[in-house]
DNA sequence: ACCTGAACACCGTTCAAGT
DNA sequence: ACCTGAACACCGTTCAAGT
């Protein structure tokens, strides 16, 4: 047993992600376990820690994982769509990868890293091309808007989010373009 | 051993509940553990089970406590205040009680029992009363809204909410306001 | 009729030991 | 240098056994 030197360290960084994927499309975040994920790549649970320090770091670039996915499969859409064709798309995904997308929202981290920080900010930044902001008030409220967003998804289990945020977005819009 | 016939079950049930909230206080959601809680209230594991049937069933009825204390604390201002106020009141609650306010929206349930969905739904009811709702598209703009809202919190950890809170909430009612 | 506490089947994490 | 697998310190939950 041991050194078995089939894969390399970032070979086996990307089966424990793909592993971990696996396990939480077929069983659920709830039963993401250390022991899973080993199990599932063929290797045994002290393995993930030499390429992930902990859990929550595992899962932390499981998201990052995540959020290149979404701003990959949208930024097309980002140049040709409006406002609602792109958010139609992006309540899409969130419908598609339920637990996966719920996931970025819970890293389990007490404190973010930055390049985490920056990875959910460029998905905000696609959303934010459709506004015009010329003042850091307005940036604040599209991005109060943003939230309020993923709000209305992670408390609508089950019914469809995206009347609801259609709704929302809207009754926004109107009050975006009306002076105050 | 075994037969103290101190409490009834119902007082067991309130000192379950009652050390459940100093745990989460003194050492936050992650720490609640079952043996936590037991050694809190000076019982063992096993009579926790006497009362609730899980961890999760008991962490319903701490989440029934926390809402029934909101919509008490807030009935008074929700009578008198405008919708600022109340919010603000609403924001200054989660602010005070950060892990019990979080934990209303994670309850580990898949299934939400009606009388809870019914408590989750009156304070809705409070924030609704500061709109005029006549018709089931309007409501649900509200609380699409509302659910922004706790969205706003739910993602904003550190930095205060409330300015972003106030600033969603008055494009929304000039949007709202404004005819189609 | 209550209440205990040991037992069961799990966790995440570590690390001495093997090749 | 990699990888194992046993060990540690935890979990939630159950239930035979005590008074």
């Amino acid at each position: 047993m041991a050194r078995r030197n089939e894969h390399s360290l970032s070979e086996i960084k990307a089966m424990v992600l793909n592993a971990a994927e696996t396990v939480i499309i077929e069983e659920g975040f709830a039963a993401l376990t250390i022991r899973k994920i080993a199990m599932e790549m063929g290797y045994t649970v002290g393995s993930i820690y030499m390429v992930f320090a902990s859990r929550a770091e595992l899962i932390l670039h499981l998201n990052a994982r995540t959020l290149e996915d979404i701003t990959t499969r949208l930024q097309p859409i980002t140049n040709t769509g409006n406002i609602e064709t792109w958010l139609k798309a992006y309540l899409q995904y969130a419908r598609t990868n339920p637990q996966r997308w719920r996931m970025i929202f819970t890293p389990e981290c007490t404190q973010l890293p930055d390049w985490y920080q920056a990875q959910l900010n460029s998905v905000f930044q696609q959303f934010a091309t459709y506004f015009t902001l010329s003042s850091p008030e307005q940036k604040q409220t599209v991005y109060a808007l943003w939230q309020g967003i993923q709000g209305i998804c992670l408390l609508s289990p089950d019914h469809d989010p995206e009347a609801s945020v259609l709704l929302l977005l809207r009754t926004f819009l109107r009050g975006w373009h009306t002076d105050k």
